[in-house]
DNA sequence: AAGTAATCGAGACGGTACGTCAAGTCTTCCT
DNA sequence: AGGAAGACTTGACGTACCGTCTCGATTACTT
């Protein structure tokens, strides 16, 4: 599933097949060197395909990796209707550290962090794709508000973001350890609040 | 103050001369033109100094740009002592969204991330300067604690990451609007928790 | 009148229609931008052409070029028939300074030459060029000696390439100035010799 | 003897290495295969050197064939003195032919031209190169006038042009067959005249 | 008039070489 | 003696053309 390119089915077979063999092998240095470790020269040469092969496609590396790293992905995760809002969110976090850590693509993230930094319009696609990949936890808040198991009045975007952030932070940021059980930490707290329950008692 | 090598007065003023025209240098160019445009030639021919001279200091040029970035920080945010820890939050949340997005070393922040992401020794350094960066959020919070404004049983590490994880987040990866009013909604939602009151939350 | 393929009428007018606007196009570049100038590529696209037509009817880009310039000349200049000989070769040979210095097609000239040089075909071809435009050279020398008015003994051969060689020599060797009026300079000191009358040169 | 760059002795003697192997490699490939034959990257190579070197020292790849070709050369043929004019004109000559036909360096000879043809400034210094090995020539035939032998009025320029210019023509242009007895041939032309010797040459 | 064959454009493909930039190393010069 | 200068090898960049090769889409010529 091509995305920065015409989507339509192309037509000569040989723009098909040069652009599997290049994705693979861009995938496989981006996971085994991470983003200075794509160059095009070395892409072609493990693709057994010319460098102007791979120009003719991507206009700038950035590109290629992206496309890369979205074809290492496995579909977008499925919504979560356990009607458990709070299994549901530590699912999906303890799915998206599991991502960030120990997953195939997992050293390829810094790479597509980086190719963002460099090329808008890769940031843009990076942008694309997280809210797409947020959508199962924006449905699953807005689920639990409906039932009322969560406060009408709950910051959705500020919410996503102290949920799924804290991971990403200490993944590329601070680097801190981030095991799963990190994963039920925010939840916990983000459910629970911060401050004290003057009228009910926190807990 | 030089983190990267011997701490003590260096004897040669030539040394601390080159030194710091590097520094100066590399800053600009980091400011300029991120972590790409920080090149050893072009420092070397910014700063009016051979390229030898920047390896004699420096091994890597990561830690050459960890070095300037340093150099361009002020010095680190006060305690928050106001006493009113929504407002010390807000305040410090504000702080760091500007560091992000409009100071002058804002450009350089992904060049920092990504010399980490390059360098091991680094991103251990980042890990410190965060460290360090975070007390005034951890005092803040330990002393609402003592004070019985937050609960005894918060988790500090996970609070730290719920409220500047966001913020990252948005500047880092999603790349969404980071405005400094982001600060307060990330503050509200995180003190008032997202369940609702009437019932515990699921433990 | 094309050379190197079929000589009789092609039937297709689609290939008729092809070669000349080829050829147009050749011509042009060649007198713009000299032997080097011409790409295949640029020749395609300034012809409106794909590559394959043209490697459909040329087999090597200097044959190409040699089309490209025959199209370019006039015919083959006029036999001298004066009966003054002198004026015979200096008509002549101004007509050759003209058209290797400020002819349409004098910036094609060196082309020309290099393409002979990588090509034994082309040279052939520029060769049998030559000769026919020589012949007129050559009657009127054969004409003068059957005249009584050069000597019965003189090397032919040699008298040509000593008439047309200095104006090749200057163009494309030492590329001092040439100037119609070395014409006459070439032909009195042909006519006259340059050993002194009163003995007879050495033999 | 540097004729590109500075002639003063380099005072690196790495630079001194560096020319001396990369215009031995020049050399050997432009004897073996041409203009067209010697690409910076197969002299790189052959030389053991990087490319970056040689355009350290060369601006184009002209000025480096040129060099190559120079220091392919023997040194300046000696001046003619034998007094016999009709023996040193065909002595000189047969020299020439043999440079331009079975010397090492007559393969190195188009290649040349076409350097010239392509950078003006190398076809400045063929000129003052054909210039200086043009003087034995010049002095033969100015001596020869002096000793009488030689007839005062004689066209020195247009004379040098006739004796060596059938030379080029035919190696270069017309590539007919060019025999070391060709130069006798041009030579007694030359000095003997095309005209009868019944009346006073034509004017 | 239909069918088939020649010819076309478009452009992908594997290549070679270009000339440039920057990396990090190593040698020489100079004070 | 040690710093500055800068030559060196290496490797990658992105571009231009090469000559070959599918791939339909027109023609043009049979029959």
């Amino acid at each position: 599933m091509p995305i920065l390119t015409e989507p339509e089915a192309a037509r000569d077979p040989r723009v098909t097949r040069s652009r599997a063999v290049i994705l693979q092998a861009t995938a496989e240095l981006l996971i085994e060197a991470g983003f200075a470790g794509v160059t095009i020269e070395g892409v072609a040469e493990r693709a057994g395909v010319a460098k102007t092969t791979i120009y003719r496609h991507w206009r700038t590396r950035s590109q290629l990796i992206f496309d890369a790293f979205e074809s290492l992905m496995e579909p977008s995760a499925p919504r979560l209707t356990s009607g458990n809002l709070r299994a549901d969110l530590i699912y999906a976090l303890r799915g998206l550290i599991r991502g960030l850590t120990v997953s195939r693509w997992a050293p390829a993230v810094s790479a597509l962090i980086e190719a963002g930094d460099r090329d808008p319009e890769v940031s843009r696609l990076v942008h694309d794709f997280l809210v797409e990949r947020m959508a199962p936890f924006h449905h699953a808040i807005q689920e639990a508000v409906e039932r009322g198991e969560l406060a009408k009045d709950v910051d959705i975007d500020a919410s996503l973001n102290m949920l799924t952030g804290p991971i990403y932070y200490r993944r590329l940021v601070s680097r801190e350890p981030l095991a799963e059980s990190f994963a039920e930490r925010v939840v916990d707290q983000f459910l629970r609040g911060a401050a004290t329950r003057r009228e009910e008692p926190a807990r």
